[in-house]
DNA sequence: ATCTCCCCTTGACCTAAGTCAAAGCATATT
DNA sequence: AATATGCTTTGACTTAGGTCAAGGGGAGAT
């Protein structure tokens, strides 16, 4: 198990040493898809990192909206935050496919933190990103409207993938409704339009960027589609 | 000045030689109200941390529209983000009133966390803990209305002043709009119909919480005003 | 091959909340 | 005291996007 700890980016720059103390105090999961991970107002117990698949960490209203805060991937850790505030969960987790992942409980973690300033570094480094996104979600759920939103989801897919004009979309257009804040027949709507006025190509999940710049601009600002 | 670092929170539990260290690299700086601390794009090349004042930060739409992300108050650092990970500044930064802020640079602050087990684990806590805010602004800004914000706020605000009816609100209505994520002219009537209803009193920024659980339903729920 | 369960799309409708404009207040400054 | 500047409220209007309802397709299961 050490091998996978040691391909985490969270445990980057630890000595071996180390490395066989996380393996030591990990518990290895599987999950099928649709699986809860834990439910918003649960304690807090530890950390999560996924090894393989993919997980959605979400809110829910009460009339059963859902605002998907982060899609996690393969070497990304989560429910850290409850972690070191002491808090419960914020906040639902649930697999969107077949999933491993290794939970560290919490007071272990704190120890090894404690000893290795390397790990706090770390620790800080993805928080403070993770900080950063949320910033990016509060400023586009306030400060754009639906097309914009989309337009920056494109983009920013399309930039992970080196800047290719083609992209796969790796959710299902209902979870990207959910991740942009708003529900699948608007999102549907919106798709259409951008197809009509030439902006991008849509083929079921595969997107094709037609007009990358018409896309920079509406994510930019309130620009009318 | 060792004196005003002791009682920041970030920095309980250190010992005083690494006060005096604090104190030797700290900066400290006198604001007048409305003045920029720094801006969205800029480097982050440290971390502030407020010791009297107020200060927002805040996102900008190109067309005006501005949605506060926080409101800092005495004690509070901010700006951590980009120090721990090497980003700029996702957003911007300005006084609400006469401030007096310290300022320590990113490179001797990271050198004492290395040191300081303690520390860390205060900024991890504390990062968490903005964390679960955003969380809770997410959810905010894309499951509840304006009404049910609003009342979500009263009751937090309540809640701060142990469980108080009676509330000055600390900030001017026109900054309530944008850490909602409304305009002014919203928030105005949906004041109005809030004390047309009977669930609050309002007097200027003194507001008197008339009907509590009303206001707990609406913040709950997408219950109907 | 057909069934069935989702996922996705489209249409008609409605409402929360934003825009624009104007005027009333309050606080601070000279 | 007078003036200016920014905060707050109200009114009339517009619109993005949510709700409800009804079909259409694709993938795995039997």
């Amino acid at each position: 198990m050490s091998k996978q700890i040691a391909a985490i980016p969270l445990f980057e720059g630890l000595s071996q040493k180390h490395y066989d103390e996380l393996a030591g105090i990990a518990v290895d999961r599987s999950y099928k898809r649709g699986q809860i991970i834990f439910s918003e107002g649960d304690e807090g117990i530890g950390l999560y990192v996924l090894i393989a698949g993919k997980v959605k960490v979400f809110k829910l209203s009460p009339e059963g909206k859902e605002q998907i805060l982060h899609v996690f991937e393969e070497g990304e850790p989560f429910g850290e935050a409850s972690v070191f505030a002491g808090q419960r969960f914020p906040a639902h987790a649930e697999t969107l496919e077949k999933s491993r992942i290794l939970f560290f409980p919490r007071a272990a973690f704190i120890e090894l933190i404690k000893r290795d300033p390397s790990l706090a570094l770390n620790m800080l480094a993805i928080l403070s990103r993770r900080l950063r996104k949320f910033t990016l979600l509060v400023e586009d759920l306030s400060l754009k409207e639906v097309p914009g939103r989309l337009a920056a989801y494109f983009l920013s897919v399309s930039e992970q993938r080196d800047g290719s004009d083609d992209l796969k979309l790796d959710i299902a257009k209902n979870q990207l409704a959910g991740l942009l804040g708003t529900i699948p027949e608007t999102l549907s709507r919106i798709l259409a339009r951008m197809v009509r006025q030439g902006l991008i190509h849509v083929d079921g999940s595969r997107i094709k960027i037609v007009d990358r710049q018409g896309l920079e601009e509406l994510a930019q600002a309130e620009r009318r589609l």
